[in-house]
DNA sequence: GGGTGGCCTGTTATTACTTCA
DNA sequence: GATGAAGTAATAACAGGCCAC
């Protein structure tokens, strides 16, 4: 089934949950509810609009300074005005917008689905830049009919979705690099090993890989981002092994080298007696 | 020092999709 | 093949903490 069917059935109210507007008005809302006297034991889950009265109301924004209920007023006035105007722009959206429908309880919420020009949109802005300041929050909200919170949190989730995804693949490379150390560790003692025994032999050939031709160690071709704060010394690493071998590395360590001093690039797999 | 806002991280709730009897 | 329940993945929304101003 196409998911845009689903987003236009029946999402076209335009009401939202939640509510408080630009910010982190979940927090903001805890945070004058403790300062007031409002009941701690209220629902959070609350439709936008008694929210909004309830913050209007004058309880809700006791703390705030003047500036910002001043433009938190005016937040809750530009939501309140595209929710009337929400149904015709979500025709041309197709229909997610801002907000959801009310349970007939009205207490569960309702998670409202992107549409694909919706969510397009917000992938091009987050390939422009990853945060958006207040202005451009708002004025991406309008563009695309939601409250300046949803952009918001979509950024949020996004930022970690990101994160979470370089995270995987950051494992994934370590897990190779383990991989291949444990590979090169077993070479390594094989070529111990062989040499122990060519002490008892004739006097040997040249080796049969040169420095230049034999490939470097695998931790010395690991990239700049991969090198660590040492968890021991709590310094940038040096391993003296990369720099001297790797232009990449020097490069990077003089970038990163604090004035006066010299530190070396961690290495998990082969820090151990270096700190 | 306390208030506020922005961001991060973890969690929850909802939706869409898949699998299977 | 159609169908509904169960399972799963994706993700919107939320809560709480941290930090800078």
């Amino acid at each position: 089934m196409a998911q845009e069917e689903v987003h236009d059935a029946g999402l076209a109210l335009g009401l939202s949950l939640g509510g408080g507007g630009g910010g982190d008005s979940s927090r903001r809302r805890r945070r004058e509810a403790s300062s007031s006297q409002q009941c701690p034991l209220e629902p959070s889950l609350t439709l936008s609009m008694p929210d909004d009265a309830a913050t209007l109301s004058g309880g809700g924004v006791s703390s705030m300074s003047a500036v910002k209920r001043e433009r938190a007023e005016e937040e809750e006035e530009e939501e309140a005005a595209e929710m009337v105007s929400s149904t015709a722009l979500q025709a041309a959206f197709g229909g997610a917008g801002a907000g959801a429908e009310e349970d007939d309880d009205g207490s569960t919420r309702k998670k409202l689905r992107l549409t694909k020009e919706q969510s397009a949109l917000l992938e091009d802005r987050f390939k422009e830049h990853s945060t958006l300041n207040p202005k451009q929050k708002v004025a991406l909200a309008k563009q695309l009919n939601l409250r300046p919170r949803q952009v918001e949190v979509w950024f949020q989730n996004r930022r970690a979705r990101t994160k979470l995804k370089q995270t995987e693949v950051d494992c994934e490379f370590l897990k190779r690099c383990c991989e291949n150390l444990t590979e090169e560790n077993r070479r390594l003692q094989r070529e111990l090993h062989e040499l122990r025994a060519l002490k008892f032999a004739p006097p040997p050939p040249p080796p049969p890989l040169s420095a230049a031709a034999a490939p470097p160690p695998f931790y010395m071709q690991l990239p700049a981002a991969t090198l660590t704060i040492c968890p021991s010394c709590e310094r940038l690493g040096g391993s003296t092994a990369a720099n001297a071998t790797n232009n990449t590395s020097k490069a990077v360590d003089s970038d990163v080298r604090p004035k006066g001093g010299t530190h070396h690039f961690f290495n998990p797999f082969t820090h151990s007696a270096a700190c």
